[in-house]
DNA sequence: CTTAAATTTTACGTTTACGTTAATGTCATT
DNA sequence: AATGACATTAACGTAAACGTAAAATTTAAG
């Protein structure tokens, strides 16, 4: 395979990269590791080297847990990611997939609902405000 | 004011009554008021009574927690429930709805896209599992 | 009134998701 | 080969959100 023209956007990250783009801590991003979440290759010296599909699976992560996900059910979903298996692993994959669809669906409903109660909120809010810079007159 | 002809769905619960409900510990429900989030009131030997608008809070909590909210940032949208105070207080409070209008929108649209994920996941599953239904042959 | 079931406060324990040293090793540059 | 910046593991610490057990009321039912 002939070298692309112009260098690729860039192959590899270390962890502290990492950690600044997404910022979060280095400790963190170990800690992901540890949970089995993530599992960079190493250098001759023992370091981390992160591929992109390290910093995309990264990502996921950090958008799991901004709505609400465990590190576990994180793991449990990223396992999804990785299955090569067999015909019943497939299908096991498959419903427990349909499972946290649902949830997820569940949860932008709820989000919404929340969502109406604020706009709600805020109506009555400025209504009040408004009433009050009248009589402020 | 005349009664009701029936029953009204009932004025009051009891601590227990609602973690039944809510399927959660009274622990939890007695931890929320101790954060302040819950003020109910008290009978005469001090147990706790619950109003329907108690009820309702304790609702909101439990959304919020479901949709990884803090609990202090669960107490301070609440706190825009109560607002009854002067101009000043009030803008506050509409500057800090809406940003958390925004950050109720930005966590809709994650979940969209985590959602997407999933169907895609899902769509290559059910690729190869007919393909290994097919080899099976 | 008595008793069982429910509730109260107090207080220490636990889990999750990291923070924070400490001691040591690696990499890049001079 | 030495210096400084970055990395590694190990281990103890911490905040949030409850769990759990104990001892003392309170309430509902008989």
């Amino acid at each position: 395979m002939a070298k692309k023209g112009r260098e690729a956007e860039k192959e590899t990250y270390t962890i502290s990269e990492l950690a600044r783009e997404f910022e979060i801590s280095t400790r963190s991003i170990r800690y992901y590791e540890e949970l089995g979440l993530l599992s960079p290759n190493r250098t001759s010296g023992n370091q981390r080297i992160f591929t992109k599909k390290d910093k995309a699976r990264l990502k996921l992560i950090i958008r799991g847990k901004r709505l609400g996900f465990s590190l576990n059910e994180i793991k449990e979903m990223i396992e999804m990611y990785d299955i090569a298996g067999e015909t019943e692993q497939i299908k096991l994959t498959l419903k427990y997939g349909e499972k946290k669809l649902k949830e997820i669906e569940e949860k932008i409903r709820e989000l919404e609902m929340l969502r109406e109660d604020l706009l709600t909120i805020r109506d009555i809010l400025l209504k009040r405000l408004k009433e009050l810079e009248k009589s402020e007159n």
